[in-house]
DNA sequence: GTGTATGCATGACTTTAATCATACTCGGTT
DNA sequence: AACCGAGTATGATTAAAGTCATGCATACAC
């Protein structure tokens, strides 16, 4: 971790980012306010049952968000990429942190320490609005994780994770929107689906030689995005 | 369904509803708009994929939220009780309704119109941060439900479930802590677990034969409950 | 170059839980 | 009382996925 400087007002990810929302005053109080560092791939920036102390808004990079079991085994709960926020589920509702934070590629992230995050929620009517919108959006995605895990086999939840990944990590340069662009170890997929990293091995070889998919180096191509939509949800 | 009537100014669930935030200016407008209903155990109020057009307030009785598959096997996403509402995520987030609520008990239930409730939300600040800190609450408890799902055996889910069930159903009256104050076939059971109907009676079963619960008629009895504790924890 | 670590791949085997089939039990009806 | 149906219970079998073991490929260090 490597601390940076970046100006909230110049900010590039202002756009997406609840700042686009700030007056140029707000913008000034935030900037002053916050830090922002460069994080490297596989590092951490929160910790699972932790006590947060403000949030963090991603400028660069793509954070897995996980919970780890008594084994070590850790569950990918969601992902965050560019101009999305962390940490402030746990703020709002005034309990620890329940998942982990970890750079799955280089990162750069802000934080803006508590009192300054929650006194802008309750000022500015607009954030207020979009961060009540995003949650209960994220909730009804949680909700439907939930259906999918209790009711799909590994098989379909594996096409489903595919199909995701493909929409989530979209190559922006590129456009190439069949290469899911970002290079997870298989390990991270099979934490994802919520099974043994053998079985997605196998699942994977599967898909293949079905020509559903294919690999190009590190990274999934789909080639045949209907069969894995049509597998994803046989059941659901 | 059978319409009646509810002045939400002396409404008993008040207390812990929004309507608590409400001035009584407030409370009236929502009094005039609203319509109560009373619905028998096994009926619902929504459905899935469906628009919201307002949100719901039980002010009796309780509700399961569910999603079916193809095959019409239901997974129930979480439970309502006096004083919650239903149907704000969707409504909030701009989407479909994502489940079905369907009541397992006789209830007694309240319709606001969606603009009465949205414009709630926007006059009133107290509401508004009550909904958030809601909506960030559930969404860390539907984190826990992921993980839980994906890393936990049946055998560990469904004492998680027995635990949970306790605790929602509390008996007001009685204050008999350690009975589940519901009564759910094992089909319910087995669809808040993700597991098949059988697999739930096996398990209570051996529950029961090791002396963790006792059936008291159609309810279920903790009589163990850190022995119940410790399985629902063995792996997360 | 060689050695070594890490992730990927595949086989063999075991465990868990689903499915299918068949009774049993209890409450309500006729 | 006899009957019925829904929910509960239990056994037998099958299917799905986890675990353990081993080998291979690639990248990186020295």
């Amino acid at each position: 971790m490597q601390k940076i400087y970046l100006d909230c007002k110049n900010c590039d990810v202002k756009a997406v980012s609840f700042l686009s929302y700030c007056t140029d005053e707000e913008a000034e109080i935030v900037s002053a306010a916050k830090s922002c560092s460069h994080y490297n791939k596989g590092q951490s920036i929160f910790y699972e049952d932790n006590i947060p102390l403000g949030i963090y808004c991603l400028s660069k990079g793509a954070i897995k968000l996980t919970r780890s079991n008594k084994d070590g085994k850790e569950q990918i709960i969601r992902f965050a990429r560019e101009g999305e926020f962390l940490g402030y589920r746990a703020l709002i509702a005034d309990e620890p942190l329940v998942a982990t934070a970890t750079c799955i590629e280089d990162t750069v992230c802000c934080f803006v320490p508590k009192n300054v995050f929650l006194e802008l929620l309750e000022k500015n009517a607009q954030i207020n609005k979009h961060m009540l919108k995003s949650l209960c959006h994220d909730l009804g995605i949680a909700d439907e994780r939930i259906q999918s895990l209790a009711q799909k086999s590994v098989r379909e939840r594996l096409a489903e994770t595919l199909l995701f990944l493909q929409k989530t990590f979209q190559d922006d340069k590129t456009q190439d929107e069949n290469l899911i662009a970002v290079t997870l170890p298989r390990e991270d997929i099979a934490n994802i689906v919520g099974t043994a990293t053998e079985t997605v091995i196998r699942l994977l070889s599967e898909f293949k030689s079905d020509k559903l998919i294919d690999m190009e180096g590190k990274k999934i191509r789909i080639l045949n995005q209907s069969a894995l939509e049509r597998i994803s949800h046989a059941s659901v």
